[in-house]
Formats: C-alpha cells, sequence, structure tokens
RNA sequence: GCGCCUGUAGCUCAGGGGAUAGAGCAUCGGACUUCUAAUCCGAGAGCCGCAGGUUCGAAUCCUGCCAGGCGCGCCA
C-alpha cells in the first residue's frame, strides 16, 4: 500500500501514480458493495487536460467503463468520487462533460518539486527506469572514404541526445560508431588518393573511372607528400594499400574530431578489419552453418532470412568467394551481443530500411529474440538558404558536410535544429535562420531565458542578496499564475525525460526546452524579483533558480550550452 | 509492381482514441524611468490530403485512393 501520510507529490508521474491508485482503489469498493460489475480494471490513465479549468489532471476511466459496466459515463464518475479518499494535497474532484473526472491540487506538490530539484540539482528529471540494462547504440557510422554529410550530422546529434536520454532512465549505455575500413570502396579511395598523390609532380596521371572526385582527397595528398613516407620504394599494390589504411585513419581522425566539434564523442570506433582479423565472419558462418541457416545455391552461399521473415534470403559468401557486407554486420551484431548488450540500437538512414529485415533475422538466427534489435530509421534532411533548397550532388562532389555546417551556424543551432523534429519527418534546415542570432531563432530564445536568470542572480549578489535555499522560504507567496505554470512546467521534467526515452523521441526534449522558456520569459515581464519584499524576492530567487538548474539540464540533454551572459 | 516515411494555419512542425486542434515564424495592433526588449501582451488565420469503416467519441485506429520523399544488388 502506498503511504499517503504528508504530501509527498512532486512531478507529474508521481501525482499520476498517486491519483490513479486512489482511482483504483475507489473502484474496489464500489464493486465490493455490488454498485459496479466489471470483470477486470483497466488501466487508469491520468492526463494533464489542455484547459486549466479542466483541472491539474484528468482520467476517463468512467467514460472507459461506461460500456463494460452497462451504466451512463457520469454516473460511475460520481460513484468514483465519492469513493476516493480524502487527500491533503487534493483541492477538489470535479465531474465534468461526458463523465472526465478532474483533478485539482493544491499548491503544495509545486512547491514539494522545487524542493526536490534543490535536492537533486542536474540529475532532476532521471530514473532507474532501465534498471541497468545494457544497452549499445549505433550511430554515424558514416563510410570513411568521405566527409560526413548533413544526414551524418543529423544521426549524430539525435544518437548523442537519444544516449543522454538513455542514461538519465537508467540504462547503461555505450555509443560506438562502425569504420567499415575493409571493403571495395575503400581500395578506391586509396587509388583516388594515390592518383591524387602522383598528380602533384605528374598532372597528367590518369585518375580512376570511379574515383572520389572531393577536393578533400587532393588536400590529403599533400599532406602525405609532407609527411616522407617511403612510398615511392612500394611495388604498386603495396603504395594502395598504404594509402588506404594511411587515408582512412586520416578521415577517421578528421571525422571523430569534427563530430568532438559538434559535442558527440563515441564510447568506441569499431573497425570491420578488426572482425576481418579476428575471423569473426568465419566463425559467424560456421554458426550460422551449425543452426541450419546457411545454404548453397548458384556458387555461392545463402543466408536463409526468410525463415525469419525477410523477403529474400541473402548471399553470405558470393560466388567469387569474397563475403559481401552483410556477413561482416551480422558479425559485428554477434560481437555486441557477446560483450553483454541485451538491446542493441541502431539509427540510420531512410536508404537503409529494407536492412531491417534481414538484421532481425540475423539476430534471431543467432538464438536471441527480435526485439533485441531495434533499428531506428531517420528521414532525410533537405537545406534552406533563403528559402531556397540548397542542391546537393555527391556525384559533382557538391555537399555541406558537418565541418562546414559548423562553421556556418555553429554548434548550438546545429544540434537544436536537427533534434527539434521528430525521426519520422523531413526535415527542412533553414541555414539563414539557423545562423541568424536573433528572436526568430529558438535556440537563442531558449539560451536567452538561462543568461537572464544567471544576469538577475549576479546582480541580486552583487546587492548581497544570496539564493536562499528552499526550506528557508515562504514558497506559498509563489501564487501568480505565471509562477504556477511555471512550476508545472517543471514537474513535468520527469515524466517528459522518460517517454522521449521510451519514445526514442528526442524532440520532446527540445520542445519542452522552448516550452519553459517560453514560461519564464512570461513570468519574467509580470513579476519583479529584486525590486520586491524580501519574502516574495527569496522566494522568487528560489524559484528562478531552478528554473535554471532544469533549463540547464535540458540543454545539456540536448548537447547545447547554457550560457551565462549573453 | 512491392516496402518505409510524410500530408494539420501563408511557411516549418507538434499533437497519434477524449473536452473548444496547438507552437514558432510570417502578417497586423500594443508594451521599455526599475532585474538583459535576443523579451512580453493581444488579433486574424484551419473540410487535420480525399473517401469509406470501427467507436459513446477519430486529426489520431482500419481499408482503399491521391500527392510528395526514399528504398527494393552476389554495392556499402
Amino acid at each position: 500500500m502506498v503511504s499517503w501520510e504528508g504530501c509527498n507529490v512532486m512531478s507529474t508521474l508521481v501525482a499520476q501514480k498517486q491519483l490513479a491508485a486512489l482511482i483504483a482503489s475507489a473502484l474496489e469498493q464500489i464493486i465490493d458493495q455490488g454498485m459496479l460489475n466489471i470483470s477486470d480494471l483497466p488501466e487508469i490513465n491520468l492526463e494533464i487536460p489542455r484547459d486549466k479549468s479542466h483541472g491539474d489532471f484528468a482520467s476517463n476511466i468512467a467514460l472507459v467503463l461506461a460500456k463494460p459496466a452497462g451504466k451512463k459515463p457520469r454516473e460511475i464518475a460520481e460513484m468514483i468520487v465519492e469513493n476516493i479518499d480524502d487527500q491533503k494535497f487534493i483541492d477538489k474532484v470535479d465531474i465534468a462533460g461526458p463523465g472526465f473526472i478532474n483533478f485539482f491540487l493544491s499548491d503544495q506538490w509545486l512547491y514539494n518539486v522545487l524542493e526536490r530539484i534543490e535536492a537533486e540539482k542536474l540529475d532532476y528529471g532521471s530514473s532507474n527506469f532501465g534498471a541497468g540494462e545494457k544497452v549499445l547504440l549505433e550511430f554515424v557510422s558514416a563510410n570513411p572514404v568521405g566527409p560526413m554529410n548533413i544526414v551524418n550530422a543529423r544521426a549524430a546529434a539525435i544518437g548523442d541526445t537519444l544516449a543522454r536520454l538513455f542514461k538519465a532512465s537508467g540504462y547503461f549505455v555505450a555509443t560506438e560508431y562502425y569504420v567499415n575500413d575493409a571493403g571495395v570502396q575503400t581500395e578506391i579511395f586509396g587509388k583516388s588518393l594515390l592518383s591524387r598523390y602522383r598528380q602533384i609532380n605528374n598532372p597528367d596521371y590518369p585518375f580512376p573511372d570511379d574515383g572520389y572526385p572531393g577536393d578533400y582527397i587532393v588536400d590529403l595528398a599533400h599532406e602525405l607528400l609532407n609527411q616522407n613516407t617511403a612510398l615511392d620504394w612500394m611495388t604498386e599494390d603495396e603504395q594502395i594499400e598504404f594509402c588506404r589504411t594511411w587515408g582512412i585513419d586520416r578521415m577517421v581522425d578528421s571525422q571523430r574530431q569534427d563530430l568532438l566539434d559538434f559535442n558527440v564523442k563515441f564510447d568506441r570506433w569499431f573497425r570491420e578489419r578488426e572482425l576481418h582479423q579476428a575471423k569473426a565472419l568465419e566463425n559467424i558462418i560456421k554458426i550460422l552453418t551449425e543452426r541450419g541457416y546457411i545454404y548453397e545455391a548458384e556458387g555461392a552461399k545463402w543466408f536463409r532470412s526468410t525463415a525469419f521473415g525477410d523477403d529474400k534470403d541473402r548471399v553470405i559468401i558470393k560466388n567469387d568467394g569474397t563475403y559481401t557486407y552483410v556477413t561482416a554486420d551480422i558479425a559485428y551484431h554477434y560481437d555486441k551481443l557477446k560483450r553483454g548488450f541485451t538491446k542493441l540500437i541502431d539509427l540510420l538512414g531512410p536508404d537503409h530500411h529494407g536492412y531491417i529485415g534481414r538484421m532481425k533475422a540475423a539476430v534471431q538466427a543467432l538464438g536471441y529474440s527480435e526485439d533485441t534489435l531495434e533499428i531506428l530509421i531517420l528521414q532525410y534532411v533537405a537545406l534552406l538558404r533563403d528559402g531556397q533548397q540548397v542542391k546537393m550532388s555527391k556525384r559533382a562532389g557538391e555537399f555541406i558536410t558537418l565541418k562546414e555546417l559548423l562553421a556556418e551556424v555553429g554548434k548550438d543551432a546545429a544540434r537544436y535544429f536537427f533534434i527539434m523534429r521528430s525521426l519520422d519527418s523531413h526535415l527542412d534546415f533553414d541555414l539563414t535562420l539557423a545562423a541568424e542570432q536573433s528572436s526568430e531563432n529558438p535556440v537563442y530564445y531558449i539560451q536567452y531565458a538561462h543568461a537572464r536568470i544567471c544576469s538577475i542572480i549576479r546582480q541580486a549578489g552583487a546587492q548581497s542578496i544570496a539564493v536562499k535555499s528552499v526550506k528557508d522560504v515562504s514558497l506559498q507567496l509563489l501564487n501568480h499564475e505565471t509562477e504556477i505554470d511555471l512550476m508545472k512546467k517543471l514537474a513535468e521534467l520527469p515524466e517528459e525525460i522518460l517517454l522521449s526515452t521510451i519514445e526514442r523521441a528526442p524532440h520532446r526534449i527540445a520542445r519542452y526546452a522552448l516550452d519553459l522558456a517560453s514560461l519564464f520569459h512570461s513570468f519574467y515581464t509580470h513579476c519583479y524579483i529584486i525590486g520586491e519584499k524580501e519574502e516574495l524576492r527569496d522566494a522568487r530567487l528560489v524559484l528562478i533558480s531552478c528554473v535554471r538548474i532544469v533549463l540547464e539540464r535540458v540543454l545539456t540533454l540536448l548537447g547545447v550550452s547554457a550560457p551565462e551572459r549573453m
């Protein structure tokens, strides 16, 4: 049994849980009295009504029960309300509309929120929901033969924030970037680099037909020249191999640096070559063969992925004896599983959606459940400049790289813009707006709220006014409408973090940050702080200090900085 | 042809069974002798792509259609 002693409600999550328990016990009493005849209780959900006149929380339970119970919704609602135990934290309970039960809570629960924020600081909103489950989040994994593009950038921002959300929700998370450094593409890359290297002294040296045209390879060639390597004494094959490994290492280094500049740090950069060196591909084929999912046909070896619902079986060893990329990918995922991760999440671009079936099949063929692997598909990004779409052609070597994006709009705006839309949304990224440092830009709007609070606290400090502890101020003075709204929003953070994690929806946090900033700005214009009487001033300082903590918290989740001055 | 995503205010997007459908931008009108006007307050603006169905209740779920984006290799 839940104890109702004291008023321990301190977030919307807790409030909803407690109200649901109250309704459940009311229903039990009604059923015991024989007033209601239903076989089993449905789940009781509390929602926060859009309209404030509908209370702090509302339940539709009476409407849901109307049919199975064969009674009118309002009649059921009345019985429930009559049987709800009186609680100190409930001001009143109304029945409204077709049969909604609306709960109006005493403001005390909001003051408890401030106490909790003061106690937990930047941990406020965290939970142990994940119970330490080991999750491996793989994202970006861009080919190392070229610079990272705008979709990679979106994946980086979203993947990184998802990782932060999983951590906040009590999971053990590791992030990985898978480097395809073993395929045909890297060989073409090696040839391209060697050709550019030769062209420095011999402009007529041929460039491979299928070579990579970008200028970055020319830059790499000049860097290679300055390295004074033993390249010229090698055979042709050795030269290509050297260019490949040296060049890929340089590409990976620069990708790693670009991502660090974007506030994205991977726990591990996993090289495909490690799998080959460890004979992991041979091993995975052996395992799948033993399990009976490999067969030979048309001179190749196939993985029977259709056994688990895939559209067609997949070639795993080509008729020329080499492996397909799927083979390495299965080996990589098996490696993840062997390392003890019980949940694998891959964040991929929309061109990879056909990949879901075969990889889920592979995981199952290896003896794991289908939902061990979760593949999130990210939709494309269209870049706009001055309202016009920026055309990008990879073949012509024209595309905006992550590095260029950061130079143009900055890390904070870029992160926010990528995260503010749901994964499913085909994002229109407005470069002009993102680069603008004005009120039209939501990033600055949120950061400005944080900087404003810091400024007030600085001003107060200059007048020797310190921010007191929550328990030393008169919280009941915080009763202005904008103050109540602000505290309600603070109360929502734990729920928001949890839902953002469960729904894999980082955009919810971006929106929450914007809403909180908006409520603060509104409060700021309606309520003074430093000029007010001491008691009210101190209470308000506590309030804005809590708002500041939560703003810093959500900005950190987004990977955006929380400036103290602007 | 098959698969995935999308279609909501002039624009970009939230909401994904519940009460009068929301936000930002844009437009229009107001607010600075005091803590940052990078702000606030207010107004107008919508057959929620179309047509059926399920439901006490559908923007939300199901079916079909229309439109846009992206896939459907022994490429990665």
